[in-house]
DNA sequence: CTTATCCCCTGCCGGC
DNA sequence: TGCCGGCAGGGGATAA
């Protein structure tokens, strides 16, 4: 589920859960939970320590501990916080990590694909680090604006679905985010960003941060949940949901792929040339 | 430098 | 029921 939206709740749920608690003991279950550092060594050094902050930045996690050091997580396809109650059994199939906390409750990262990441690094490195030292203005917190954005397709050939999804240029937006808002925007994904005009540049600009506030509300109200998952709903407009009448015209939404990534449309009421 | 493709890993679902 | 291909809300490495 991980893009801005997801992240970002799961930011609000760890403040609640983890903000001026003190970390009992940290568990590494799965060393490839820090693969890149040789197998996440940093689970004895954070157990004891106090939970400051937790702040997002694009899909990134940021939990600040004291003495100056940040756990830096990234939930990739799969990944998830829990919070849950003292158990003495072993932590369920896909826990990868845990955080038990003095008060006796646990904060576990799950995730069943494996390609999540959870490390450890100096607080005031944290930006400077290869992972995060690109990464573009946040989505929601310091938005696109539509001049940006004509500056941002006027240098690339690449589509316009991609672009919103590079990171380096915009922080948080995703598959599923890409296509929801573009379906908002009446603007097909594979349109050359290059293509657009002024006005539906000043659509997707304007479309971006009221997108993600809907989509930060309407998953708020319950466990996030994975599409394909037991008991998962899907909230979406387009997203999975190729063959379905679109709400606005009744026209089949239609999947394709771009850059290797299933693309849901409408293409009645986003026409792939022209205006529409 | 830009862009496209492959790959990491595991699970689920539909078709045969 | 069992096997198999396709698909999956990420991004990094590598190739062209």
């Amino acid at each position: 589920v991980p893009e801005l939206p997801e992240v970002e709740i799961h930011a609000r749920n760890l403040r609640g859960w983890l903000v001026g608690k003190r970390i009992a003991e940290a568990q590494v279950l799965d060393p490839m939970l820090d693969a890149e550092n040789g197998g996440a060594g940093w689970a004895a050094p954070v157990s004891g320590r106090r939970v400051q902050a937790v702040r997002r930045d694009a899909k990134y996690l940021l939990i600040d501990l004291d003495e100056a050091d940040t756990l830096v997580a990234h939930l990739r396809m799969t990944g998830r916080f829990r919070s849950v109650g003292y158990r003495a059994a072993p932590p369920e199939k896909w826990v990868r990590m845990v955080l038990a906390l003095e008060d006796g409750t646990e904060v576990q990262f799950e995730d069943r694909r494996r390609f999540g990441r959870v490390w450890l690094a100096p607080t005031a490195a944290v930006r400077s680090l290869p992972e995060l030292a690109e990464l573009g203005p946040d989505a929601l917190e310091a938005p696109t604006s539509a001049g940006r954005l004509t500056e941002l397709a006027a240098m690339t050939s690449r589509s316009i679905k991609v672009l919103l999804m590079d990171q380096r240029l915009i922080g948080g937006i995703g598959n599923i985010c890409a296509a929801e808002i573009l379906y908002r925007a009446r603007i097909a994904p594979d349109r050359p960003a290059r293509s657009l005009t002024a006005e539906e540049v000043e659509r997707i600009a304007q479309t971006i941060p009221p997108y993600l506030e809907w989509a930060i509300a309407v998953q708020s109200r319950r466990e996030l949940i994975y599409l394909g998952e037991k008991g998962a709903e899907n909230v979406f407009t387009v997203y999975r949901r190729e063959g379905e009448p679109c709400p606005e015209c009744a026209t089949p939404i239609a999947r394709s792929v771009i850059a290797g990534r299933g693309t849901y449309y409408c293409p009645g009421c986003q026409p792939s040339r022209g205006e529409g």
